[in-house]
DNA sequence: GGCCTCCGGTAATAGGCGTTACCATTGACG
DNA sequence: CGTCAATGGTAACGCCTATTACCGGAGGCC
Protein backbone atom coordinates (compact mmCIF):
# COMPACT_ATOMS: atom_id res chain seq x y z
CA UNK A 1 0.00 0.00 0.00
CA UNK A 2 1.04 3.55 -0.39
CA UNK A 3 0.13 4.04 3.31
CA UNK A 4 3.71 4.17 4.71
CA UNK A 5 4.80 6.65 1.89
CA UNK A 6 1.90 8.89 2.79
CA UNK A 7 2.82 9.09 6.54
CA UNK A 8 6.64 9.17 6.24
CA UNK A 9 5.86 12.36 3.70
CA UNK A 10 3.10 13.96 6.39
CA UNK A 11 5.67 13.63 9.26
CA UNK A 12 8.50 15.04 6.32
CA UNK A 13 6.20 17.78 6.09
CA UNK A 14 5.55 19.15 9.65
CA UNK A 15 9.15 18.79 10.07
CA UNK A 16 9.57 21.05 7.69
CA UNK A 17 7.19 23.42 8.68
CA UNK A 18 8.23 23.40 12.16
CA UNK A 19 11.61 24.35 10.93
CA UNK A 20 10.48 26.57 8.53
CA UNK A 21 8.18 28.31 11.49
CA UNK A 22 11.04 28.85 13.56
CA UNK A 23 13.79 30.28 10.95
CA UNK A 24 10.93 32.96 9.78
CA UNK A 25 9.94 33.69 12.89
CA UNK A 26 12.85 35.01 13.94
CA UNK A 27 14.68 36.21 10.76
CA UNK A 28 11.52 37.45 9.36
CA UNK A 29 10.26 36.56 5.36
CA UNK A 30 12.67 38.28 3.40
CA UNK A 31 15.55 37.39 5.44
CA UNK A 32 14.84 33.70 5.48
CA UNK A 33 16.34 31.70 2.63
CA UNK A 34 15.18 28.30 2.34
CA UNK A 35 18.58 27.07 2.44
CA UNK A 36 19.01 27.66 6.05
CA UNK A 37 15.30 26.05 6.22
CA UNK A 38 16.38 22.90 5.11
CA UNK A 39 19.85 23.54 7.31
CA UNK A 40 17.94 23.63 10.16
CA UNK A 41 15.52 20.25 8.45
CA UNK A 42 17.96 17.83 6.95
CA UNK A 43 17.14 16.93 3.62
CA UNK A 44 16.95 19.38 0.72
CA UNK A 45 15.26 22.13 -0.69
CA UNK A 46 13.43 19.48 -3.42
CA UNK A 47 11.58 18.51 -0.35
CA UNK A 48 10.02 21.92 -0.02
CA UNK A 49 9.54 22.69 -3.77
CA UNK A 50 8.09 19.91 -4.01
CA UNK A 51 5.73 20.03 -1.25
CA UNK A 52 4.94 23.56 -0.79
CA UNK A 53 6.03 25.18 -4.41
CA UNK A 54 7.73 27.94 -3.43
CA UNK A 55 8.57 30.19 -0.47
CA UNK A 56 5.27 32.12 -0.51
CA UNK A 57 3.29 28.73 -0.54
CA UNK A 58 5.53 27.50 2.77
CA UNK A 59 5.04 30.61 4.19
CA UNK A 60 1.49 30.39 3.52
CA UNK A 61 1.15 27.01 4.73
CA UNK A 62 2.77 28.07 8.11
CA UNK A 63 0.45 31.20 9.24
CA UNK A 64 -2.95 29.16 8.33
CA UNK A 65 -1.82 25.63 9.86
CA UNK A 66 -0.80 27.20 12.65
CA UNK A 67 -3.26 30.03 12.91
CA UNK A 68 -5.91 27.38 13.02
CA UNK A 69 -4.27 25.36 15.38
CA UNK A 70 -3.67 28.83 18.42
CA UNK A 71 -7.01 30.60 17.47
CA UNK A 72 -9.93 27.74 17.28
CA UNK A 73 -9.93 27.11 21.21
CA UNK A 74 -10.59 30.57 21.89
CA UNK A 75 -13.37 30.41 19.71
CA UNK A 76 -15.14 26.68 20.12
CA UNK A 77 -14.69 27.22 24.15
CA UNK A 78 -17.52 28.45 25.53
CA UNK A 79 -17.28 30.23 28.58
CA UNK A 80 -20.20 31.86 28.96
CA UNK A 81 -23.09 30.59 31.99
CA UNK A 82 -21.00 31.81 35.02
CA UNK A 83 -21.73 35.86 35.73
CA UNK A 84 -19.81 38.70 34.11
CA UNK A 85 -16.74 38.55 36.10
CA UNK A 86 -15.51 35.23 35.79
CA UNK A 87 -16.35 35.37 31.77
CA UNK A 88 -14.30 37.98 31.49
CA UNK A 89 -11.80 36.92 33.54
CA UNK A 90 -11.49 33.56 31.73
CA UNK A 91 -11.77 35.12 27.94
CA UNK A 92 -9.11 37.41 29.23
CA UNK A 93 -6.55 34.68 30.04
CA UNK A 94 -6.98 32.85 27.42
CA UNK A 95 -6.54 35.79 24.70
CA UNK A 96 -3.54 36.58 26.61
CA UNK A 97 -2.23 32.91 27.03
CA UNK A 98 -2.82 33.00 22.34
CA UNK A 99 -1.22 36.29 21.97
CA UNK A 100 1.74 35.71 24.08
CA UNK A 101 2.63 32.21 22.50
CA UNK A 102 5.60 32.42 20.91
CA UNK A 103 3.93 31.24 17.31
CA UNK A 104 1.48 33.85 17.15
CA UNK A 105 4.18 36.07 18.46
CA UNK A 106 6.35 35.24 15.57
CA UNK A 107 3.19 35.70 12.92
CA UNK A 108 2.30 38.64 14.33
CA UNK A 109 5.53 39.86 13.59
CA UNK A 110 5.93 38.63 10.49
CA UNK A 111 1.79 39.84 9.38
CA UNK A 112 2.91 43.47 10.19
CA UNK A 113 5.68 43.77 7.90
CA UNK A 114 4.70 41.64 4.53
CA UNK A 115 0.78 42.82 4.95
CA UNK A 116 1.81 44.11 1.52
CA UNK A 117 3.17 40.84 0.07
CA UNK A 118 0.39 38.69 1.89
CA UNK A 119 -2.82 41.00 2.22
CA UNK A 120 -5.23 37.67 2.05
CA UNK A 121 -3.20 36.25 4.50
CA UNK A 122 -3.17 38.91 6.62
CA UNK A 123 -7.20 40.13 6.69
CA UNK A 124 -7.92 35.90 7.25
CA UNK A 125 -5.70 36.38 9.83
CA UNK A 126 -6.92 38.96 11.87
CA UNK A 127 -10.83 37.49 10.76
CA UNK A 128 -9.57 34.60 12.89
CA UNK A 129 -7.94 35.57 15.59
CA UNK A 130 -8.61 39.07 16.77
CA UNK A 131 -11.86 39.95 14.82
CA UNK A 132 -13.71 37.03 15.79
CA UNK A 133 -12.38 37.84 19.76
CA UNK A 134 -13.92 40.95 19.72
CA UNK A 135 -16.67 40.27 17.91
CA UNK A 136 -17.91 37.36 20.23
CA UNK A 137 -17.13 39.27 23.09
CA UNK A 138 -19.25 41.89 21.95
CA UNK A 139 -21.80 39.05 21.84
CA UNK A 140 -21.35 38.48 25.27
CA UNK A 141 -21.61 41.89 26.38
CA UNK A 142 -24.52 42.69 24.41
CA UNK A 143 -26.19 39.54 26.44
CA UNK A 144 -25.11 41.54 29.72
CA UNK A 145 -26.49 44.59 28.17
CA UNK A 146 -30.20 43.14 27.84
CA UNK A 147 -29.57 41.60 30.91
CA UNK A 148 -29.02 44.86 32.45
CA UNK A 149 -25.96 44.57 34.27
CA UNK A 150 -23.92 46.90 32.00
CA UNK A 151 -24.71 50.14 29.77
CA UNK A 152 -23.41 50.23 26.60
CA UNK A 153 -23.55 52.17 23.58
CA UNK A 154 -21.48 49.94 20.87
CA UNK A 155 -20.73 46.82 22.65
CA UNK A 156 -18.24 45.94 19.32
CA UNK A 157 -16.32 49.04 20.82
CA UNK A 158 -16.63 48.40 24.20
CA UNK A 159 -14.93 44.68 23.57
CA UNK A 160 -11.94 46.23 21.70
CA UNK A 161 -11.17 48.57 24.77
CA UNK A 162 -11.52 45.38 26.79
CA UNK A 163 -9.01 42.90 24.53
CA UNK A 164 -6.58 46.45 24.17
CA UNK A 165 -6.51 47.07 28.10
CA UNK A 166 -5.50 43.23 28.64
CA UNK A 167 -2.82 43.52 25.46
CA UNK A 168 -1.61 46.72 27.53
CA UNK A 169 1.90 47.78 27.05
CA UNK A 170 2.89 43.65 27.23
CA UNK A 171 1.86 42.49 24.15
CA UNK A 172 4.21 45.41 22.81
CA UNK A 173 7.01 44.74 24.83
CA UNK A 174 6.71 41.19 23.82
CA UNK A 175 6.31 41.58 20.16
CA UNK A 176 9.62 43.70 20.35
CA UNK A 177 11.72 41.87 22.47
CA UNK A 178 12.21 44.12 25.24
CA UNK A 179 11.17 41.51 27.48
CA UNK A 180 9.49 37.78 27.74
CA UNK A 181 6.47 36.48 27.91
CA UNK A 182 4.35 36.70 31.15
CA UNK A 183 4.51 34.04 33.57
CA UNK A 184 1.29 32.98 34.94
CA UNK A 185 0.93 34.68 37.98
CA UNK A 186 2.11 38.16 36.13
CA UNK A 187 -0.95 37.83 33.11
CA UNK A 188 -3.13 36.69 36.11
CA UNK A 189 -2.96 39.83 37.87
CA UNK A 190 -2.98 41.64 34.64
CA UNK A 191 -6.20 40.12 33.56
CA UNK A 192 -7.64 41.01 37.08
CA UNK A 193 -6.78 44.70 37.24
CA UNK A 194 -7.96 45.03 33.92
CA UNK A 195 -10.99 43.42 34.41
CA UNK A 196 -12.22 44.96 37.93
CA UNK A 197 -11.74 48.20 35.55
CA UNK A 198 -13.72 47.54 33.15
CA UNK A 199 -16.40 45.90 35.18
CA UNK A 200 -16.40 49.47 37.13
CA UNK A 201 -16.26 51.45 34.06
CA UNK A 202 -19.55 49.47 32.36
CA UNK A 203 -21.40 49.05 35.58
CA UNK A 204 -25.00 50.01 35.12
CA UNK A 205 -24.77 52.67 37.65
CA UNK A 206 -22.68 54.84 34.99
CA UNK A 207 -23.28 58.08 34.93
CA UNK B 1 33.05 79.97 3.02
CA UNK B 2 31.98 75.94 3.31
CA UNK B 3 28.74 76.98 4.50
CA UNK B 4 27.01 76.34 1.22
CA UNK B 5 28.46 73.08 0.69
CA UNK B 6 27.05 71.95 4.19
CA UNK B 7 23.78 73.57 3.73
CA UNK B 8 23.32 71.43 0.22
CA UNK B 9 24.94 68.54 2.08
CA UNK B 10 22.21 68.52 4.75
CA UNK B 11 19.71 68.96 2.24
CA UNK B 12 20.50 65.66 0.32
CA UNK B 13 21.16 64.57 3.69
CA UNK B 14 17.38 65.07 4.08
CA UNK B 15 16.35 63.77 0.91
CA UNK B 16 17.82 61.01 1.10
CA UNK B 17 16.06 60.25 4.79
CA UNK B 18 13.13 60.94 3.46
CA UNK B 19 13.41 58.75 -0.08
CA UNK B 20 14.54 55.92 2.58
CA UNK B 21 11.99 55.84 5.01
CA UNK B 22 9.48 56.07 2.22
CA UNK B 23 10.77 52.62 0.72
CA UNK B 24 11.60 51.45 4.23
CA UNK B 25 8.36 51.72 5.29
CA UNK B 26 6.59 50.11 2.36
CA UNK B 27 8.73 47.39 1.73
CA UNK B 28 10.74 46.74 4.98
CA UNK B 29 14.13 46.31 6.02
CA UNK B 30 15.38 43.60 4.65
CA UNK B 31 13.54 43.75 1.29
CA UNK B 32 14.90 47.53 0.36
CA UNK B 33 17.63 47.39 -1.73
CA UNK B 34 19.81 50.45 -1.76
CA UNK B 35 19.20 50.97 -5.42
CA UNK B 36 15.63 51.17 -5.20
CA UNK B 37 15.96 54.45 -2.59
CA UNK B 38 17.84 56.31 -4.95
CA UNK B 39 16.11 55.36 -7.73
CA UNK B 40 13.71 57.52 -5.67
CA UNK B 41 15.75 60.23 -4.57
CA UNK B 42 18.01 60.53 -7.07
CA UNK B 43 21.77 60.83 -7.28
CA UNK B 44 24.33 57.91 -6.67
CA UNK B 45 24.60 55.48 -3.91
CA UNK B 46 28.16 56.86 -2.69
CA UNK B 47 26.06 59.55 -1.43
CA UNK B 48 24.15 57.15 0.78
CA UNK B 49 27.77 55.65 1.74
CA UNK B 50 29.76 58.90 2.27
CA UNK B 51 26.88 59.71 4.12
CA UNK B 52 25.68 57.44 6.17
CA UNK B 53 28.41 54.35 6.26
CA UNK B 54 26.04 51.55 5.28
CA UNK B 55 22.47 50.22 5.37
CA UNK B 56 22.20 50.25 8.76
CA UNK B 57 23.26 53.55 9.36
CA UNK B 58 21.22 54.77 6.97
CA UNK B 59 17.97 52.93 8.66
CA UNK B 60 19.24 53.51 12.59
CA UNK B 61 19.55 57.42 11.05
CA UNK B 62 16.01 57.40 9.99
CA UNK B 63 14.58 55.57 13.21
CA UNK B 64 16.23 57.80 15.43
CA UNK B 65 15.00 61.49 13.71
CA UNK B 66 11.60 60.68 13.09
CA UNK B 67 11.39 59.09 16.29
CA UNK B 68 12.93 62.38 17.93
CA UNK B 69 10.72 64.71 16.12
CA UNK B 70 7.60 62.20 16.38
CA UNK B 71 7.61 61.86 19.95
CA UNK B 72 9.15 64.65 21.70
CA UNK B 73 5.93 66.97 21.94
CA UNK B 74 3.98 64.13 23.61
CA UNK B 75 6.77 64.32 26.27
CA UNK B 76 7.49 68.06 26.43
CA UNK B 77 3.44 69.35 26.30
CA UNK B 78 2.48 69.92 29.50
CA UNK B 79 -1.33 68.49 29.38
CA UNK B 80 -1.38 68.85 33.62
CA UNK B 81 -3.23 71.93 35.16
CA UNK B 82 -6.89 71.14 34.44
CA UNK B 83 -9.16 68.06 35.72
CA UNK B 84 -8.89 64.47 35.29
CA UNK B 85 -11.35 64.22 32.45
CA UNK B 86 -9.54 66.83 30.04
CA UNK B 87 -6.55 65.76 30.73
CA UNK B 88 -6.77 62.09 29.80
CA UNK B 89 -8.76 63.12 26.82
CA UNK B 90 -5.75 65.64 25.27
CA UNK B 91 -3.36 62.51 26.36
CA UNK B 92 -5.02 59.71 24.38
CA UNK B 93 -5.41 62.75 21.43
CA UNK B 94 -2.32 63.01 21.20
CA UNK B 95 -0.81 59.68 21.90
CA UNK B 96 -3.45 58.27 19.18
CA UNK B 97 -2.41 61.08 16.53
CA UNK B 98 1.28 60.14 17.36
CA UNK B 99 0.87 56.12 17.13
CA UNK B 100 -0.95 56.26 13.72
CA UNK B 101 0.94 58.85 11.99
CA UNK B 102 2.41 56.86 9.07
CA UNK B 103 5.44 57.61 9.91
CA UNK B 104 5.78 56.02 13.46
CA UNK B 105 3.64 53.19 11.72
CA UNK B 106 5.97 52.92 9.74
CA UNK B 107 8.73 52.50 11.89
CA UNK B 108 6.52 50.45 14.17
CA UNK B 109 6.57 47.89 11.59
CA UNK B 110 10.03 47.09 10.54
CA UNK B 111 10.84 47.67 14.53
CA UNK B 112 8.42 44.33 15.04
CA UNK B 113 10.51 42.77 12.43
CA UNK B 114 13.93 43.97 12.94
CA UNK B 115 14.01 43.72 16.44
CA UNK B 116 16.98 41.11 16.61
CA UNK B 117 18.85 43.19 13.92
CA UNK B 118 18.43 46.00 16.14
CA UNK B 119 18.00 45.30 19.82
CA UNK B 120 19.52 48.82 21.12
CA UNK B 121 17.69 50.74 18.64
CA UNK B 122 14.25 49.07 19.34
CA UNK B 123 14.75 49.67 22.95
CA UNK B 124 15.66 53.40 22.90
CA UNK B 125 12.42 54.02 21.15
CA UNK B 126 9.80 51.73 23.09
CA UNK B 127 11.69 53.54 25.91
CA UNK B 128 11.03 57.01 24.34
CA UNK B 129 7.93 56.25 22.83
CA UNK B 130 5.75 53.99 24.40
CA UNK B 131 7.53 53.65 27.92
CA UNK B 132 7.94 57.02 28.14
CA UNK B 133 4.18 57.51 27.41
CA UNK B 134 3.32 55.64 30.30
CA UNK B 135 5.17 56.89 32.55
CA UNK B 136 4.02 59.98 32.29
CA UNK B 137 0.89 59.25 32.57
CA UNK B 138 1.55 57.00 35.31
CA UNK B 139 3.19 60.37 37.44
CA UNK B 140 -0.55 62.27 36.26
CA UNK B 141 -1.95 58.94 37.71
CA UNK B 142 -0.47 59.06 40.94
CA UNK B 143 -0.82 62.44 41.56
CA UNK B 144 -4.98 62.41 41.08
CA UNK B 145 -4.88 59.51 43.71
CA UNK B 146 -2.73 61.81 45.90
CA UNK B 147 -5.78 63.98 45.38
CA UNK B 148 -8.35 60.72 46.44
CA UNK B 149 -9.64 61.46 42.80
CA UNK B 150 -8.62 57.77 42.18
CA UNK B 151 -8.38 54.67 43.65
CA UNK B 152 -5.48 52.63 42.50
CA UNK B 153 -2.86 49.95 43.47
CA UNK B 154 -0.27 50.06 40.55
CA UNK B 155 -0.69 53.68 38.72
CA UNK B 156 1.84 51.96 36.10
CA UNK B 157 0.01 49.59 35.64
CA UNK B 158 -3.36 51.56 34.86
CA UNK B 159 -1.24 54.08 32.75
CA UNK B 160 -0.73 50.71 30.67
CA UNK B 161 -4.56 49.82 30.90
CA UNK B 162 -5.50 53.57 29.06
CA UNK B 163 -2.94 53.33 26.55
CA UNK B 164 -3.96 49.58 25.86
CA UNK B 165 -7.88 51.15 25.57
CA UNK B 166 -7.05 54.05 23.13
CA UNK B 167 -4.95 51.41 21.17
CA UNK B 168 -7.74 49.55 20.72
CA UNK B 169 -8.03 47.12 17.77
CA UNK B 170 -7.75 49.93 15.76
CA UNK B 171 -3.99 50.27 15.80
CA UNK B 172 -3.55 46.55 15.15
CA UNK B 173 -6.02 46.94 11.88
CA UNK B 174 -4.12 49.95 10.55
CA UNK B 175 -0.49 48.30 11.33
CA UNK B 176 -2.08 45.18 9.39
CA UNK B 177 -3.01 47.73 6.85
CA UNK B 178 -6.89 46.22 7.08
CA UNK B 179 -8.06 49.80 7.47
CA UNK B 180 -6.96 53.50 7.25
CA UNK B 181 -5.88 55.57 10.07
CA UNK B 182 -8.94 57.29 11.92
CA UNK B 183 -10.36 60.23 11.07
CA UNK B 184 -10.24 62.89 13.35
CA UNK B 185 -14.45 62.34 14.22
CA UNK B 186 -13.49 58.57 14.74
CA UNK B 187 -10.73 58.96 17.18
CA UNK B 188 -12.45 61.78 19.00
CA UNK B 189 -15.31 58.96 19.64
CA UNK B 190 -12.53 56.32 20.87
CA UNK B 191 -10.89 58.24 23.35
CA UNK B 192 -14.05 59.48 24.52
CA UNK B 193 -15.52 56.40 25.50
CA UNK B 194 -12.20 54.74 26.61
CA UNK B 195 -12.06 58.00 29.28
CA UNK B 196 -15.39 57.53 30.10
CA UNK B 197 -15.00 53.96 31.04
CA UNK B 198 -11.21 54.30 32.77
CA UNK B 199 -12.87 57.40 34.77
CA UNK B 200 -15.35 55.05 35.87
CA UNK B 201 -13.04 52.71 36.05
CA UNK B 202 -10.59 53.96 38.59
CA UNK B 203 -13.17 56.27 40.38
CA UNK B 204 -12.59 56.69 44.59
CA UNK B 205 -15.92 54.73 44.86
CA UNK B 206 -14.62 51.66 43.28
CA UNK B 207 -15.91 48.77 45.41
C1' DG C 1 44.31 81.66 -12.09
C1' DG C 2 46.29 77.42 -10.36
C1' DC C 3 46.23 73.89 -6.95
C1' DC C 4 44.08 70.73 -4.25
C1' DT C 5 40.60 68.60 -1.77
C1' DC C 6 36.35 66.62 -1.62
C1' DC C 7 32.27 64.89 -3.80
C1' DG C 8 29.43 62.03 -6.76
C1' DG C 9 28.69 59.02 -10.88
C1' DT C 10 29.91 54.48 -13.18
C1' DA C 11 31.06 50.13 -13.25
C1' DA C 12 33.05 46.28 -11.16
C1' DT C 13 33.26 42.68 -7.45
C1' DA C 14 31.87 39.09 -4.72
C1' DG C 15 28.50 36.73 -2.76
C1' DG C 16 23.75 35.15 -1.87
C1' DC C 17 19.23 34.11 -3.42
C1' DG C 18 15.01 31.41 -5.35
C1' DT C 19 14.33 28.19 -8.57
C1' DT C 20 15.04 24.29 -11.68
C1' DA C 21 17.48 20.59 -14.69
C1' DC C 22 19.37 16.41 -14.21
C1' DC C 23 20.26 12.07 -12.38
C1' DA C 24 20.54 8.22 -8.82
C1' DT C 25 17.72 5.82 -5.80
C1' DT C 26 13.93 3.74 -3.90
C1' DG C 27 10.00 1.20 -3.10
C1' DA C 28 5.38 -0.33 -4.90
C1' DC C 29 3.28 -3.62 -8.14
C1' DG C 30 2.52 -7.23 -11.52
C1' DC D 1 12.50 -10.38 -10.22
C1' DG D 2 11.85 -6.66 -13.54
C1' DT D 3 9.41 -2.29 -14.55
C1' DC D 4 8.13 2.06 -13.63
C1' DA D 5 6.72 6.16 -11.36
C1' DA D 6 7.75 9.05 -7.70
C1' DT D 7 11.19 10.97 -4.65
C1' DG D 8 15.20 13.49 -3.09
C1' DG D 9 20.14 15.01 -3.63
C1' DT D 10 23.56 17.86 -6.36
C1' DA D 11 24.88 21.31 -9.01
C1' DA D 12 23.89 24.72 -11.98
C1' DC D 13 21.51 29.08 -13.71
C1' DG D 14 20.28 33.74 -13.80
C1' DC D 15 19.27 37.39 -11.17
C1' DC D 16 19.82 40.72 -7.57
C1' DT D 17 22.26 42.79 -3.75
C1' DA D 18 25.61 45.49 -0.60
C1' DT D 19 29.74 47.40 -0.99
C1' DT D 20 33.85 49.52 -3.10
C1' DA D 21 37.56 50.95 -6.71
C1' DC D 22 38.22 54.24 -9.82
C1' DC D 23 38.03 58.48 -11.93
C1' DG D 24 36.27 62.98 -13.73
C1' DG D 25 34.79 67.38 -12.28
C1' DA D 26 33.28 71.07 -9.28
C1' DG D 27 34.30 74.41 -5.93
C1' DG D 28 37.08 76.53 -1.91
C1' DC D 29 41.74 78.57 -0.88
C1' DC D 30 45.97 81.08 -1.68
Amino acid sequence: MAAARTTRRNGRRDALLQAAAEVFFEQGYAATSIDAIIERAGGSKRNIYNEFGNKEGLFSAIVRESADKLLSPLVIEEIEGHDLRATLTAFGRHSMDAYMSPTLIGIYRIAVTEANRFPDLVKSFYEQGPGRTAVRLAEVLEAARERGEIQADDCLRLAGHFVGMTRDNLHLQVVLGLRPPPSDEEAREAVASAVEIFLNGVRRSRK
